[in-house]
DNA sequence: CAGTACTTTCAAAATATTCTGAAACATACT
DNA sequence: AGTATGTTTCAGAATATTTTGAAAGTACTG
């Protein structure tokens, strides 16, 4: 395969499988275009690239850094802003699983706990209730301290000891 | 709190963080409902209490089912179908770790195993891009990994022996 | 078989999300 | 200050997703 046509094949598919993991289409194929270019881009090399608006492209590009994805460079003697991204796979996994767990995780946890213990009684539907509550904030704990420890610490080490020692194939 | 105040809170917050987690608000308010309802609920049941048409009560059941979130059961002399959530929590995730892990994973892994090498050369680009590909399959094959073996195994021994010892606060 | 009680399907309507493009804004240079 | 070269914003347009509701389908009963 050609590394043009193989470099189209794979930002279209990042694109495509971006919407299933909750991130709009473009800024999926900003993000693979930038991990696959061997230099940073600037906002018209991305938009010409990519087909999209100005408005478009400046709008993911920024999603992008927030996410720590994307950086900035700003090259001597030359007014336009360039974008690279993050190409270290681990430190890429973990700056998602750092937003996934703000976007998905935390907003759970502040109405469980608002509900963990909030009704009185001992009718079986309030037990039933509180245990079912009580259940699922538990688990939320449990996902969001396993999240930050993958995130916190080294990852090599964690995978490691734990992969290496249980998940032998 | 009372406890019908509660549950309202408990299906409408579900609902809208639903969205966050890639399923829809009305799939996530009905295997909310079901989730503290304390017996089965026939479609009819559950089109009144959330004020959806029928039509969506039953696309939505069937996802639900679909993801093995939700049985159905026969009641002897009635001829609706009643539905009732899987409430042990940690199957629960089990079975909705499957389903993303087919929607997020896998896709993925499709497109990165026919790009993995594909493309030939020693160029400086080709090795980059190579490059990348490759540790994008990887990580993507040790995700895999984790969660099938997440799935798979006694998902309480698991904690017991690596969060426990690994990850206490 | 006809009637009843339910479930399923799917085209069209409603809703939500994303994208465009032109205007506003910012900054550096002459 | 004026001009050139960018970036940012956001209302409206385009697109995608979800929901409705009525018709078709299924299956049990007498």
């Amino acid at each position: 395969m050609e590394l043009d046509e193989a470099k189209l094949k794979f930002i279209h598919a990042w694109g495509t499988l971006g919407t299933k993991w909750g991130i709009n289409r473009t800024m999926a194929q900003v993000h693979a275009l930038l991990l696959v270019a061997t230099q940073s881009l600037s906002a018209s090399n991305i938009m010409e690239e990519l087909n999209i608006s100005r408005g478009n492209a400046n709008m993911n590009l920024r999603a992008l850094i927030d996410w720590g994805l994307v950086m900035k460079e700003l090259k001597p003697g030359d007014r336009k802003e360039y974008f690279y991204a993050e190409k270290d796979i681990w430190k890429m996994s973990k700056l998602i699983l750092v937003q996934r767990k703000k976007k998905e995780l935390e907003p759970i946890m502040v109405v469980l706990k608002d509900l963990n213990n909030a009704v009185e009684g001992d009718g079986e539907d309030v037990k039933t209730f509180n245990t079912t509550i009580k259940d699922l904030n538990d688990f939320a704990l449990h996902a969001d301290k396993v999240v930050e420890k993958v995130v916190q610490s080294d990852i090599n080490w964690l995978l490691e000891t734990f992969l290496k020692q249980f998940l032998k194939s």
